[in-house]
RNA sequence: CGGGGUGUGGCGGAGUCUGGUACCGCACUGGCUUUGGGAGCCGGCUAUCGCAGGUUCAAAUCCCACCAUCCCGACCA
């Protein structure tokens, strides 16, 4: 992409209203935009971040088995009445010109069960595993921290049904492990901890995967040995010590929720009545598990992780793109076959084609974050180079031409 | 929803205490000179000072209600 022809700009200072780290680099970079306390604009740049993260939990919860759907936002009252959950607070309810009423989807346990229920009456039709990318509203008393706790936000939910305990046992397991893979792809792996939380009234713990940082706003008490946390409400049920080991030596920290899964057992599926013939031709309770990653809080958490005084560093599969391609001097013809050169081998580039400043192009450079700078002037020519520069260790070396697509 | 803070050109700020009709930087625009870390000079455009009442000869400034927004708390992906 040419940088000149990207509407958005840079700005030098934040918004004063962004206090946080995420929000104020997202929006000083061009990524992001507030319409309201909590509700964010996605700009060309931050969209193409938001994919990538889409795609990272889109091909992971492929390999599971899942299969992608969307589901309505809109949702009728009479759903969430059969579950009794019509009364949470934190969901926007809204009437139409005949007063029917309506909510906006907070989560969608209400919807997919009667859905799959259509189509799935035997055991031979099960497991089913069924997920989605959607904005999801929720009634927040108070939003804050930019993109890490917003009123819309981009989450990913995926919901599966069983014939039994075990095989959602089973599949539960290798959930965790799939958003393991997610974390680590995003950049968040040596910070993100699998936490036992409560399990409600049907399972004995929830796990929540806990990113630790300073800005969190969660804590967790994190075994050393186990490599396990628990958070506040298990902490005083296994009286200050790890579920696992017993060890007392647990640490505190702060942290931040960046995905949670659960197991639902039959909450749902009993009161919609959702039950399949068994092999003897009896009827049986289905049981459910949902999976959930929030996807622009998960884009906040990876700034606030991966940042330093100068701007955002994007890890590598999450950025929007590979290569930030800036001519400096005279050497227009040049950076502009170096360009296509990318361009046409597929290789994602942002061109600075604009008439700015050098000094100005590097600033920009470094606040966006792209991984790889690639500085292209009558010095680097000389040599048949371009400049490398790596956004996260601030390596700098020369590249032959012919070997800048091997980078 | 309780406590506290803030609303001034597109953005960030000064001016408010002590009332006299709005200033600075950035951005934008035209010209010339620049071109490896947010360039320089000259000229130009952009504001019913969050909104509504009130006090006053006169309100960005004082009073009041409302709205928006941020932080702390409670609640929560």
């Amino acid at each position: 992409m040419r940088q000149s022809e990207l509407f958005t700009k840079t700005l030098r200072e934040s918004p004063k209203e962004e206090v946080s780290i995420n929000a104020k680099l997202l929006s000083r970079g061009g990524y992001i935009d507030r319409l309201m306390a909590g509700v964010y604009s996605y700009l060309p740049l931050g969209l193409l971040v938001l994919k990538n993260i889409e795609n990272i939990i889109r091909d992971e919860m492929q390999k599971v088995g899942g299969q992608e759907v969307l589901l309505p936002t809109l949702t009728p009252k009479e759903n969430w009445m059969k579950t009794d959950r019509w009364k949470y607070p934190e969901m926007f309810k809204l009437r139409n010109r005949a007063e029917k009423e309506y909510s906006l989807g907070w989560t969608h346990e209400e919807i997919i069960t009667p859905l799959v229920q259509k189509f799935v009456n035997s055991y031979k039709d099960l497991p089913v595993y069924v997920y989605q990318f959607q904005n999801k509203f929720r009634d927040e008393l108070r939003a804050k921290s930019g993109m890490l706790r917003g009123v819309e936000f981009m989450m990913k939910d995926l919901y599966s049904f069983h014939r039994d305990e075990k095989d959602l046992d089973s599949f539960y397991l290798r959930m965790q492990r799939a958003y393991f893979n997610v974390f680590e792809r995003c950049g968040l792996k040596k910070e993100t901890f699998l936490t036992l939380a409560s399990g409600g009234a049907f399972a004995k713990y929830s796990h929540e995967f806990q990113m630790v940082t300073s800005f969190g706003e969660d804590e967790i008490y994190l075994c050393k040995k186990c490599k396990i946390a628990v958070n506040k409400e298990i902490i005083e049920e296994e009286k200050h010590s790890c579920p696992q080991c017993k060890s007392k030596d647990l640490e505190v920290k702060k942290s931040i929720e960046v995905g949670n899964i659960f197991k639902l057992q039959n909450r749902f599926t009993k009161p919609f009545g959702f039950k399949v013939k068994d092999e003897k031709g009896d009827e049986k309770e289905l049981v459910m598990g949902c999976y959930g990653i929030g996807l622009s809080r998960l884009m906040g958490a990876v700034v606030e992780v991966h940042n330093d005084e100068n701007g955002i560093i994007w890890p590598a599969e999450v950025a929007p793109f590979r290569f930030h391609l800036i001519p400096v001097g005279d050497v227009s013809k040049e950076a502009d076959a170096i360009y296509q050169d990318l361009q046409k081998a597929g290789i994602k580039v942002l061109y600075d084609d604009r008439d700015r400043s050098a000094g100005e192009k590097f600033a920009d450079s470094d606040l966006m974050g792209i991984p790889n700078r690639l500085v292209v002037s009558a010095k680097t020519l000389e040599k048949k180079s371009v400049e490398l520069k790596e956004r996260e260790s601030g390596k700098i070396s020369l590249v032959k031409l012919a070997e800048v697509k091997k980078i």
